[in-house]
DNA sequence: CATGAATGAGTATTCATTCAT
DNA sequence: CATGAATGAATACTCATTCAT
């Protein structure tokens, strides 16, 4: 109870963390990670680029807070896990469906990963570091919730999350930003349906 | 006497474009496009800044010019319409190979066309106008040289070579920049040569 | 119960003052004025940057309380009357040797108060009376303790004396930072001794 | 003939360099290296800040520059070798007073050196570098013009000008800027010259 | 058509100082 | 009297682009 009552004095620290970040993604979303100042940012979020700095020690260190809290929410676990599993038609399309309709903000933040990424080893580990820790967390969520996954050996698993994801990722951002390979979404969605499948199949044979 | 039908010192347009081009490319080949200023271009290919500026309207367009030219030499003709026809795994590979060594140079040129897109709407244009024109030809050229593609469709010719190129392209991207999923490049080698397969026989079913 | 005569905790005010001055000092003497940023100095006092402005206007009073309070324990008194008055080599030697040793520390701190100087005509002001006050201190002390020196003027004691130490000041600066003009510390110490004694005979002939 | 003609075209290259070496001096001078920004040079020189870049890699190369140049011309050769040799009162005081009245300027400057030299490597030994090499250039000249010079070692002349310089430098620096410890100018001078003839009968013996 | 000096808005980042709590 | 979040002018430096020659 006493606890609560100190915030009260104290801007929300937190807060303005997120809204840093927020604002930041945004924009990188929009512009691209170098056309992306953090002068604006600043400006954006209606605070002083003095205030951006108390909180991130520089540019990179917003995007990594970021990718931090973004990777995060990224896939639906149990989801994930039945698809896994059961490899259901029908399941994966949902899920193909679904990330395609939101990979179009995604897309600008991935590439600003990569640039930041370009320019900076330890930012670099960083994700690295990150993306490790998630599929590991997963990939145990996954064996203690599926009897079935017990089988199959960590490396896999993680092999098979990877690299569909990885897939997906870049057929979605061909067919949105580059040539526009299939006539329509649900084209798109049933061949990245059987590729899913045809990874699936490939590295956890249950 | 023959050296004089072509015009290759001064008063040469063509010569001097391709002379900038090049020199453009060769630089965000190995710095990025954006540690790649127009200013070193002009010092590193020898001419003035000034000269620079009289055949380009500005920076993008250098890449907009580079990317209509390096699509040219892309791929060899041949050697990909005997993999279409033939889907032999050991072409494949080979190409794979090929195209996982030489891919560390293209891929931060890639990024330059990403960023470029992100900036400019009118250079994404250009560059989806210059892959289908790329592909189109391409797709000709197969029919013409064996006979046994005139019975595929030229939209699904298309398609197994976009698709495959790109899962090419994103999962040697992964594979060098982000995380290692991989062992080793034998192993993934072996895996793309199986997407390759798999996609070849979805949209070439001969 | 001594102890709770001079309350050293928390409404010490001169205590405070202390703290802040020497962690300010100490960052100055290896980081350089410039490189010494008031919130570091905060910080490393344990403090708050509030209440280091409740008790200095700005950073550079901080530094002329530092002079006004350094220069008390800068030399031993009874070691340079008994110098002035014997002129004895062997204490020189001794005092310009130890001179050296300690001139490190003091040569950033020496800058800080030049480039304070050059900032600021208030802080040099204070500086010149700070540095009057105490020699006319030592002056006073040297007469009271050593009949010989009554013969001397204030003047020329006062002369002799801060000629003297500008002179270490100096050369001692040359050697470390910038040429090195002498071969060895030795070679240096024994000029600055003859130096020594050349002034002293000058102004304190007894 | 030909030659002379291509300059017409071309804004002043050197008189640029030198507006600027000289434009940033003139503020040093007042200011203090610190406080002296390219910014306010650019615009005190009337150029933009741009042009200031494209001449200097940055801030402390144009005080590289300057020291270059301003050592070509800091003591009058003939003057200090006939004080060498003659060692004559008169000839000492006149230099002296002479140094006294034109160190004014050279004061904040030197600063500026210690100060650059404190943060930059490179910047030192540059700096050290041409001072050897004014030394021994004046040694050199000494030498032949006077042929009493060449019993006497090249180092202890270097010693000698360098020692009896600095002493006069440091002097002189807290005579105008820290404490009056002298009543007058001509005290002043009147000291110095001891010193140096003190210390040129310590090097120079004839 | 070539040149390259000049431009200046823009970049990431710092830091002395203020003031609401 | 203490706190520390917030400020924003200032800093060194970059680079796409222009234009007088």
């Amino acid at each position: 109870m006493t606890d609560e009552h100190k915030p009260k004095f104290h801007r929300d620290k937190e807060g303005k963390i997120k809204l840093i970040v927020e604002t930041f993604l945004r924009l990188v979303e929009t512009k691209g990670y170098s056309n992306v100042s953090t002068n604006l940012v600043a400006k954006e979020a209606g605070i002083s680029i003095g205030t951006l700095y108390n909180y991130f020690e520089n540019k990179a260190e917003i995007l990594r807070k970021g990718f931090e809290t973004n990777v995060d929410n990224f896939i639906d676990f149990p989801v994930m896990i039945k698809i896994l599993v059961e490899r259901d038609y029908e399941a994966i399309k949902f899920f193909v469906s679904k990330f395609l309709t939101s990979h179009q903000d995604q897309y600008l933040l991935n590439e600003a990963y990569d640039q930041a990424i370009a320019a900076n080893t330890e930012i670099f580990q960083s994700f690295q570091e990150n993306t490790k820790e998630y599929i590991k967390k997963f990939t145990k969520i996954a064996k203690e919730s599926n009897p079935v996954l017990k089988k199959v050996s960590d490396e896999n698993i993680s092999k098979a999350l990877m690299i569909s994801l990885n897939l997906l990722d870049s057929m979605v951002h061909q067919h949105l930003f580059r040539d526009q390979i299939f006539n329509s979404d649900e084209d798109l969605v049933e061949y990245l349906v059987k590729l899913f499948q045809f990874t699936l199949d490939l590295y956890i044979s249950i």
